[in-house]
DNA sequence: GTCTATACCATGATAGAC
DNA sequence: GTCTATCATGGTATAGAC
């Protein structure tokens, strides 16, 4: 017994420290990227050795997969947690922000795109790829849902709507706008996502 | 008199020689970043030895900020080279589809964004800024003009709309889409751009 | 047994000798 | 113009301290 909740704690601070980890790789994507982001920066930055890091976390690689696996859980649990009543293009747009917000806070790595050493690894990642088919599934049914009800293009395909959705997600312009000083986050936030859904023209 | 045409020569040679050099590292800089290109592939891809290339080019980085200059050169000529009466929407729209186009053809390095050594430094490099400026004002007046017609939504900020065009320009959503394999590269192109002018929502 | 300090090794940007 | 050296960086492995 004693043995046990020994063991217990122990757990329970690994667990502790793997998630500052986390975090603060977390934040390290967020403003330098995969390629730019370094060990050792990381590491001071959790305030632990570099070495100890790696007793968490094998390489580099597995470090950021564990941030992207879990930044991607919370999104799924972002959408499962929305009402079911609310309407689909609602939880669209309830994505959007929710991912912008995050991104304004620092928190939010750019999927992996082009020009990173990463992106090519990652499709080889089983836990990954759970979790982004998964997503692809829910956005794909709700922008069907959406199509029906004409709130959403219908003339749009449907995968088109959910990578622009995705892209809307890491869209360059927050930063550009930030940059001007002329607007709060949520103005940032709300232009952007008036832009995504009703376009430059607007209107309506 | 020969020496003057023997230097002249030489000069062509000069000058063909780095346009190479240029367009090894614009391909280079749209297939893999700032940070990932390293200046012996540039070499090896234009055939000559990196230190040949040192000579033309002082650092990598001015090597980077000479592809960028050329091609915003390369931009403003296609705005200037427009018909007057065209319609300025119609102006921002063919910027748009020349940028995605130069993109799918391999052409276009994403502009420096977040996460690259090189944005930073890129800013204090005159001529680099002295073209970004030019081009912002003319994109600024198109937009009015546009507004005015109320073919652009009016309530929108100008440095809103004019963002919001740049961004399109690297908007990751066409990698997304290529990699599907459902679409055509000109498929691409007016998906991206119906989405970028009418949103996600469609309609008029 | 878990963390720290340090050693190792490859890569890539420059600089200098032919 | 090329070839070769230098130097810094950063990922990873090992060896000792509490």
């Amino acid at each position: 017994m004693g043995i046990i909740s020994r063991l217990t704690v122990r757990q329970q601070q690994n667990r502790v420290r793997e998630e500052a980890i986390l975090d603060a790789t977390r934040a390290m994507l967020a403003r330098k990227g995969y390629d730019l982001m370094t060990v050792d920066e990381v590491a001071a930055e959790a305030g632990i050795a570099k070495a100890s890091l790696y007793k968490h976390f094998g390489s580099k690689e597995s470090l950021a997969a564990a941030v992207m696996i879990r930044l991607l859980d919370q999104a799924l649990a972002f959408i499962d947690g929305l009402p079911p009543e609310m309407p689909p293009a609602d939880k669209m747009q309830g994505l959007l922000r929710w991912a912008l917000d995050l991104r304004l806070e620092g928190g939010l790595p750019l999927l992996p795109s082009t020009s990173s050493t990463l992106q090519f690894n990652m499709l080889s990642n089983r836990e990954y790829v759970k979790r982004i088919l998964d997503m692809n599934a829910r956005m794909t049914t709700l922008v069907a849902a959406a199509q029906a009800q004409g709130v959403i293009d219908p003339e749009l395909p449907a995968d088109v709507v959910v990578f622009a959705l995705y892209a809307r997600t890491c869209d360059p312009a927050v930063e550009y706008l930030r940059m001007t000083g002329h607007y709060t986050n949520q103005q940032v936030i709300d232009y952007l996502v008036r832009v995504a859904f009703a376009g430059l023209r607007g209107g309506r």
